[in-house]
RNA sequence: GGGCGGUUAGCUCAGCUGGUCAGAGCGCCUCGUUUACACCGAGGAUGUCGGGGGUUCGAAUCCCUCACCGCCCACCA
């Protein structure tokens, strides 16, 4: 029962992803099916289109594996809507990422000797501008690598002019409706990269402080400090009492009560300020007693703000005392600290210290502490805007797809502050407002600027633009609605907007999620997008979080080239739900990539197998249906299953749950059982022609449903594969675009009956092969077996398996009609159906020998702990524990043996 | 100080609205030259489902509580 000679296939023997990605990415391109609008493109314009919102990864990086998830995970909804018909958008971009380009600029530039500073703004954004066009091209290139279906004719950059204009016109209309404001306010510095930063780059950090205790003296009537009354403050940065404008305590503190109102000199100042009472002050923390410094800490700009205290910055902008500092002018804050607490330990006025916990807030970016300082900067008004996401979410126009995130969303959003855009770098877009001499503001979104000042007409050539640049969030911010042309109502404006589904990583669900919420409610009128799906964190082998420092990142180029995009791809899907954080690591990336050869091996064979009478140009089909057997319609019926399973994982957005459906279903049903069911058909001398031909349109018919049901996940392969298979004639060139399965396309119904009796007979041959495996029966023997199994639809099939069940179980069968008829011999049952095999005479020779020899090894083991827990040395001198395990270890043996003689009697 | 996620076989993870839910893959062990695939096939062993309470006829699955791991938010000198 020879296999029928296979036919040749072009297919190497083991999938090569190197061959087949890159140029399936090419013809993807030269058929462009990319945009919805694209010459190969298959969209049905009755439906609303399917619109993907992206997080444009930064120019300066290079892929790692978070965009890799991204992408995979975006790619994924994509290729599925496009399949099911809907005009799909997906619009790649490159975000200018301001700080830190700047941060690898200055690097590059320090190579020359040169500074941002010697070069000069003009000449800085030029070099930038250079290095940008170099990199530019980088990013997009390895996202080709991973397969993604972006439109590459809208690729946006954020410096573009599109952006631009937006930028200026949202930020007018910010302005216009009172939604943006300059103001002096307390925001975060950060001395290293010169700039102020948003509350969300100040990262909260634990630090080992001092809290001191210092002693102020109160004044006479003529302002002259006196030598002994005196009231101690606490303070954990000394170098702020250059900045001291009151000392404040509790207004129920009786300590205190009868020095309210009296003044204090702030020592090297001297300044006298007055003793205030508020509420902020806790009695039982320190002494009681706060000096309050307004321009340099948040609380005390608060109580500064509610007594009219005046604000004194003591800071220079890199990190020095200023010209407010007397004495310390020009020392760095550390220096300025300590000569402050010498000099008031000289004076005895420094009375107290003690170790204090404490959070310091440090810069995102470089570490470096964070100083609260007064400045002038643009704030963005968050309040009515965050009010207008929440209810974007409230009415269901918005829905996160992990609830979760929902109540993590609402936090925030409640408790919002106004958004400091101001920076002060260079690289990224200018605030368009400009001041006239007098101090009128003009903000103009037009790419000129204003022709005069709004207010007093004071000409052009009078004004002067702010120096400052927007925080890159803001253009960010802009992302769904910039890339399609607003603020004009652009035909792309209608068709596409809102978009679907905003894909990116939780941790920058404030940042950029809830910044687009706000902005897009406000600008455009309308939610952003309909779904917020939020990825995890791909992380290391041990769970640590991947970064370049602790070199444990796991280059995604490096994994494309070596086993290929579409492994990395299902390794990232086939796991935990990509919501979750996941730990990627080599068996995982390795499994996918077998599973990529498993599928394509299986078509292999597939190809090879084709009856020389169906032509080469066959057009796929079920056919001679009335010629499918049990077999078929089990697989047809297990197709059907997955199908349906897969439809319901996506209507939940489970893409992991999808990627393990398909695993299953190809691996075990498809190949595990169908092809080696339909290998004993095919080769059946005296199975019919038409017979044949029913099962090999049934191996085509199921593997073209999976193709397409794996395709939105492993694209390119599946492309490849799908290539060399017969389509239907109502079947576009290209997989990318062909339908997705429904499940009323099926040209025949599973019979559901025989079905079931194709699961009884599957499920008895795994039993057969257990049983014998356990019994040590040698693989090559066909025994005798006798087969009974419950009446109706599985003795059905299995008059028309009897060839794959005598195959695939090894036995000669015999049915036999009633089940006391099954004679005596190795037993097999199953819920329907049982056999009885009998062995020969060798085979029982050689279980009964194999036993033995087991039962001699248990037995060698049982004396050897016998003996041990004998000796009287080993039970005094040994550790409890180990006496104990080898008393266990005894009586496991012994359970052991008894089975194993109950096993040798009985065989 | 709030909040979120996690804790199921050695490892990575499934187990949705309580009753074939104790599973898959890897690893491990046994066997296999049945020509699609050794990046393979057949079979096997391993878990008191983090601990403790509770609800229930019945709980990884619901409630309470504790512990541990990770993360987010937070203006207390």
């Amino acid at each position: 029962m020879a296999l029928a000679k296979p036919q040749t296939t072009d297919m190497a023997p083991a999938y090569q992803p190197g061959d087949v990605e890159p140029a399936i990415y090419q013809r993807w391109l030269d058929a462009d099916v990319f945009r919805p609008e694209g010459a190969g493109s298959q969209a049905d314009w009755s439906k609303p289109p399917f619109v993907i919102t992206q997080p444009p990864p930064n120019i300066t990086g290079s892929l790692h594996t978070g965009h890799a998830l991204t992408t995979t995970v975006e790619d994924l909804m994509i290729r599925r809507a496009r399949m099911q018909g809907f005009p799909t958008l997906w619009v790649p971009g490159v975000d200018h990422a301001s700080i830190s380009a700047q941060v690898v600029l200055d690097k590059i530039i320090a190579k020359d000797g040169e500074t941002r500073n010697s070069l000069g703004r003009e000449r800085y954004l030029e070099r930038m501008w250079l290095f940008i066009n170099e990199t530019r091209e980088q990013i997009g290139n390895q996202h080709r690598r991973l397969g993604a279906s972006v439109d590459w004719h809208r690729l946006r950059f954020t410096m573009d002019e599109g952006s631009a204009r937006a930028v200026r016109v949202a930020f007018k209309r910010l302005y216009d409706e009172g939604l943006a404001y300059r103001g002096e306010q307390l925001i975060n510095w950060c001395p290293r990269d010169l700039t102020s930063v948003s509350d969300l780059e100040v990262i909260a950090t634990p630090a080992k402080g001092t809290l001191w205790s210092v002693r102020y003296h109160l004044v006479d009537a003529n302002g002259q400090p006196l030598p002994d009354e005196t009231i101690t403050v606490a303070t954990t940065r000394p170098e702020t009492i250059l900045g001291d404008t009151a000392v404040a305590v509790h207004p129920g503190d009786a300590r205190y009560a009868g020095l309210v109102g009296r003044m204090v000199w702030v020592p090297f100042v001297d300044r006298i300020v007055p003793i205030i009472a508020d509420e902020v002050v806790r009695q039982d923390f320190g002494t009681g007693a706060v000096k309050i410094t307004p321009a340099h800490d948040q609380d005390d700009f608060e109580t500064g703000k509610r007594h009219s205290l005046p604000l004194i910055d003591v800071m220079t902008d890199d990190g020095h005392i200023n010209e407010h500092g007397a004495a310390f002018a020009g020392l760095a804050l550390d220096a300025a600290r300590t000569r402050i607490l010498d000099e008031l330990r000289e004076r005895g006025d420094l009375v107290g210290e003690q170790p204090h916990d404490m959070i310091l807030g440090r810069c995102e970016r470089s570490g470096d502490v964070i100083e609260p300082r007064l400045k002038v900067q643009w704030f963005v008004r968050t309040k009515p805007m965050a009010a207008k996401a929440m209810a974007a979410v409230n009415e269901g126009r918005t829905t996160f797809v992990q609830a979760h995130h929902r109540k993590v969303f609402f936090d925030w959003m409640e408790n919002i502050h106004d958004w400091n855009v101001s920076r002060q770098l260079w690289w990224g877009h200018r605030i368009p407002a400009w001041y006239c001499p007098e101090g009128h503001i003009t903000v103009s979104d037009s790419l000129e600027g204003p022709g005069a000042c709004d207010v007093c007409a004071k000409p052009r050539a009078e004004l002067r633009q702010e120096e400052d640049i927007f925080d890159t969030w803001f253009s960010s911010g802009l992302w769904p609605w910039s890339t399609l042309g607003w603020p004009d109502s652009t035909p792309d404006m209608e068709k596409y907007y809102p978009t679907t589904v905003m894909e990116t990583g939780y941790d920058i669900l404030f940042f950029w999620v809830a910044r687009m919420m706000m902005l897009g409610e406000t600008l455009t009128g309308r939610e952003p997008f309909k779904y917020v799906y939020l990825h995890g964190i791909v992380r290391d082998p041990q769970g640590q979080k991947m970064s370049k420092s602790k070199g444990n990142v796991l280059d995604p180029l490096g994994v494309i080239n070596e086993l290929g995009a579409d492994a990395l791809r299902f390794a990232l899907l086939h796991g935990p739900e990509p919501s979750q954080d996941q730990k990627m690591s080599r068996p995982r990336l390795e499994d996918a990539r077998n599973f990529a050869n498993k599928i394509w091996n299986a078509a292999r064979f597939v190809l090879s197998v084709r009856p020389a009478e169906i032509p080469s140009d066959f057009r796929l089909g079920l056919v001679d249906t009335d010629q499918l057997g049990p077999a078929d319609h089990w697989m047809l019926e297990r197709c059907a299953a997955t199908l349906g399973a897969v439809e319901s994982a996506y209507a939940n957005f489970e893409f992991g749950e999808v990627a393990r459906l398909l695993y299953d279903a190809i691996w075990n049903d498809f190949c595990d059982w169908y092809v080696e069911l339909a290998k004993i058909g095919l080769s059946d001398a005296s199975a019919s022609a038409p017979r044949k031909r029913a099962i090999w349109s049934t191996l085509t018919w199921v593997l073209d449903r999976y193709l397409r049901l794996l395709h939105p996940l492993m694209p390119m392969l599946t492309e490849e594969i799908w290539g060399k298979f017969p389509h239907r004639a109502s079947d576009p060139e290209l997989l990318m675009v062909a339908p997705w399965p429904l499940a009323s396309d099926t040209a025949v119904a599973a019979d559901a009956r025989l079905a079931e009796g194709a699961t009884a007979v599957i499920e008895l041959i795994s039993g057969i092969r257990a049983a014998r495996a356990q019994s040590g029966i040698e693989p090559g023997d066909i025994l005798p077996a006798q087969v009974w199994l419950a009446h109706g639809p599985p003795s059905d099939a299995y008059g028309r398996m009897t060839d794959a069940f005598g195959r695939l179980a090894r036995v000669q069968p015999a049915l036999v009609d009633e089940r006391a008829a099954l004679a005596d011999g190795l037993a097999v049952v199953t819920a329907t159906g049982q056999a009885r095999l009998t062995r020969s005479e060798a085979d029982l020779q050689r279980e009964r020998a194999r036993l033995a020899k087991e039962f001699g090894n248990l037995q060698t083991q049982y004396d050897a702990t016998h003996a041990r827990l004998n000796d009287a040395n080993f039970r005094s001198r040994a550790p409890e524990a180990v006496v104990e395990q080898a008393n266990n270890r005894l009586v496991e043996l012994g359970v052991q043996m008894d089975a194993l003689k109950s096993r040798l009697k009985g065989s």
